[in-house]
RNA sequence: GCCGAGGUAGCUCAGCUGGUUAGAGCGCAGGAUUCAUAAUCCUGAGGUCGGCGGUUCAAGCCCGCCUCUCGGUACCA
């Protein structure tokens, strides 16, 4: 690893239209900056980019609703994702976002280069236009009603009641959400990245170079390329975003996913230009290391698709790791932004002010590294009161204050080193080996154990030295002892610099010091004799019951509200006539036989006796109900539905149900227990 | 269903190419101690390594089947 000449690391583009939340932090910018600033530490040449993704439909919409342009939106969002990841002391070098000239700049000379060498395949296919607003539609400004559960809200790509994915040429009665009226099918014209034509050269790449890559970055990687890649399209029709630039491509932008990678190049050339460096070594010389830290959710697009964008242009190395982790859950459950189940980065500072490092600590020892991780309040303060403060604050706490009552605050000579002393110091040299091979390897929870053991070093030092009984006996044997402790105290400032930055720069106060580079964690002459340290003050403070509380009422109210929101009712349907009620022929019925339809989750096949005759029918209700549970239960059901294959079995009628919030599905019966066949009307 | 990742002490997790009595931190119990934010230090209890079968002299690690959780994908007339 030390082999490299350079290092460019990047960090996920937070989508621009939220804040950011503990999770972002814990799965990204926290891991992302701890590594950064070791590389730092070690004198290496890094630069580390960031930046807001500041395109896509989602921001769009999100202006329209609030009535605001979306370049209203995203400087909103950006200045409070910025000011946060600067709060949190996240290192950018840069941190920027691809509305900025830069990046349409780099964007577009990006796709024209591919453009130009016949790198895109051009396809033209029908889509939806609306003749009002003047513009195709994405798939989000399409509704209309769902072909499946008849919800008349579904959106273009996606029915938010029955969950299923659409296409807008699906949609029954389609309406532009823009102008409200009828779309027209129109032909335009998009470019797509033949992504198929890399699989063999992907495959070699990750399958075979990269083994060393984390099992969940590597297995999603696999699952992708074994089950075939197939072209993908670069451009949308929208106006919010990187125009394509070739003739004949008014109202075309780059696809986001397309355009916000290009972003982390973007940045970087930003940065060379305001720092007067050459931004291309950091991309193109083949000994510079890049690395991309991302969540899981954005795998498949740091490994597969930006690297063969990559490939195509040609000037560009190629990412040597991506560390992906898994998610954060937040008290057992997912973190949801439009739930407002999150712990806010701009709230969290308001609650606990000068507590960054605090979070920094709780997130990086509970990073979701290899599978999903929870975040409880009460974990968050158990690490804080018993490591932070017990072990670590309380550790610094008490060389500082020995070091004040014996000398008056002056770093006392090392003497004559007793066996002890030199098992201590041994042990004090091991951890920088230690911790550099975790976080060289992307094993950050791990790294922060091994700083931590140099402050249960010093506590034991302390607790078996014990120069509080011997300075009533031998006060240049304490002498020593103290300077070995205030050695620790000093290799501690170092240790955790990549953690805790705000905390090592108190200790650095505490010390009256300058700050170390890593390279000098071990040593045991930080300090000199004589050297003054200032009045301790305490790094960590208890964090009290009552604040957890508070904490845990204020994610109550949010479930509460959750609830109530969930519990109300959808909107009516449209009127219909009683003609229209009548042509439905519903009976009662009774359940004859009932089975699992091989290879779904949810379908059973059942066989329904209708009064008039016994029938096939399949019915979505297997993740609500066993098949030997409802066998004799009588249902209602629809008869004169037309027939329709569904896995291949000819399902001839629709089982009513009822389903609340949570999608759990009830039968609709007769409290009468009349026979089947009974009309219901 | 298919693909991927997980299921190891009460909790959060290690366990690298299979090798002696399965580890750490927190929590818990007992003891020591008082310089320190009742903090610290020592000792200890606690695990049929999701289940069943197999390969092997030897399996938490390899193979097969099953089961549960998370993610992706298919599926709800």
């Amino acid at each position: 690893m030390s082999d490299f000449k350079r290092y460019t690391v990047t960090s996920a583009l937070p989508y621009a239209n939220g804040p950011v939340h503990i999770g972002h932090l814990a799965g990204v910018y926290i891991p992302a900056d701890i590594y950064v600033r070791y590389l730092r530490g070690k004198g290496k040449d890094v630069v580390f980019i960031g930046g807001s993704d500041e395109h896509g439909v989602p921001i769009t919409i999100k202006a329209r609703n609030e009535g605001i342009t979306p370049q209203d939106v995203v400087d909103k969002y950006h200045g409070i994702i910025k000011k946060s990841f600067g709060e949190f002391g996240i290192s950018f070098d840069v941190y920027s976002r691809t509305t900025s000239e830069t990046h349409h700049k780099t964007a577009s000379e990006f796709f024209k280069k591919l453009h130009a060498e016949g790198k895109f395949i051009e396809k033209t296919s029908e889509q939806y236009y609306d003749e009002e607003a003047k513009q195709f539609l994405a798939d989000r400004y399409i509704m209309g009603t769902c072909p499946h559960c008849n919800n008349e809200e579904a959106y273009g790509d996606q029915c938010e009641k029955c969950g299923t994915s659409l296409s807008p040429l699906d949609l029954i009665n389609p309406k532009s959400t823009l102008s409200g009226s009828k779309p027209v099918k129109k032909e335009t014209k998009h470019w797509y990245l033949p992504l198929d034509k890399d699989e063999e050269f992907l495959k070699q790449w990750i399958l075979e170079d990269h083994k060393e890559w984390k099992p969940n970055v590597y297995g999603q990687c696999k699952s992708w390329l074994d089950s075939g890649l197939h072209p993908r399209a670069v451009s949308r029709d929208l106006s919010w975003g990187v125009p394509v630039p070739v003739e004949g491509a008014d109202g075309k932008v780059l696809y986001v996913w397309f355009d916000a990678p290009i972003g982390y190049i973007s940045n970087t050339i930003e940065w060379a230009a305001a720092k007067g460096k050459d931004w291309k070594p950091y991309w193109q010389d083949k000994e510079s290391k890049l690395v991309h830290f991302i969540g899981k959710d954005n795998i498949v697009f740091h490994c597969i698709i930006f690297p063969s964008m990559l490939k195509a242009h040609g000037d560009y190395i190629l990412p040597d790791n991506v560390p992906g982790n898994e998610f954060l859950n937040l008290e057992n459950d997912k973190i949801s932004t439009s739930k407002n189940w999150a712990v806010w980065l701009h709230e969290y500072l308001v609650d606990f002010p000068e507590k960054q490092d605090v979070l920094r600590y709780v997130l990086a020892a509970n990073m979701p590294e290899s599978k999903d991780n929870d975040f409880t309040w009460k974990d968050f303060q158990a690490r804080n009161n018993n490591e932070l403060v017990a072990i670590f604050g309380n550790f610094v706490n008490r060389s500082a204050v020995l070091t004040q009552k014996y000398y008056d605050g002056k770093v006392p000579a090392l003497g004559e080193l007793s066996n002890y002393d030199k098992e201590t110091i041994t042990e004090l040299e091991s951890i920088k080996g230690k911790i550099e091979k975790s976080l060289e390897t992307f094993r950050f929870r791990e790294a922060l154990k091994e700083a931590m053991a140099l402050a249960r070093l010093g506590n034991k030092y302390l607790a078996d030295t014990e120069p509080w009984k011997v300075v009533k006996i031998d006060t240049v044997r304490v002498e020593t002892i103290m300077n070995i402790s205030l050695q620790i105290t000093a290799n501690l400032s170092i240790a955790f610099e990549p953690f805790l930055p705000f905390t090592t720069e108190k200790i650095r106060t505490i010390l009256n010091i300058d700050k170390f580079n890593w390279e000098q964690l071990g040593a045991t002459d930080l300090l000199p004799a004589g050297h003054v340290v200032a009045k301790p003050f305490l790094l960590f403070d208890k964090i009290e019951d009552a604040e957890i509380e508070a904490q845990m009422n204020k994610l109550l109210e949010s479930k509460k509200l959750n609830e109530a929101k969930n519990s109300v009712a959808t909107p009516a349907k449209a009127e219909m006539t009683f003609d229209d009620f009548t042509k439905l022929d519903i009976r009662t019925g009774t359940i004859l036989e009932a089975e699992k339809v091989p290879k779904t989750k949810k379908l059973l096949k059942l066989l329904v006796d209708t009064g008039i005759d016994k029938r096939t029918v399949v019915s979505g209700i297997a993740e609500s109900y066993k098949a030997e549970d409802i066998i004799g239960k009588k249902v209602s059901i629809l008869l004169n539905l037309a027939p329709r294959k569904i896995k291949g079995i000819e399902s001839q009628g629709m089982i009513l149900m009822a389903e609340n919030h949570n999608g759990e599905l009830g039968f609709i019966s007769n409290e009468k227990d009349f026979n089947s066949g009974s009309v219901i009307s």
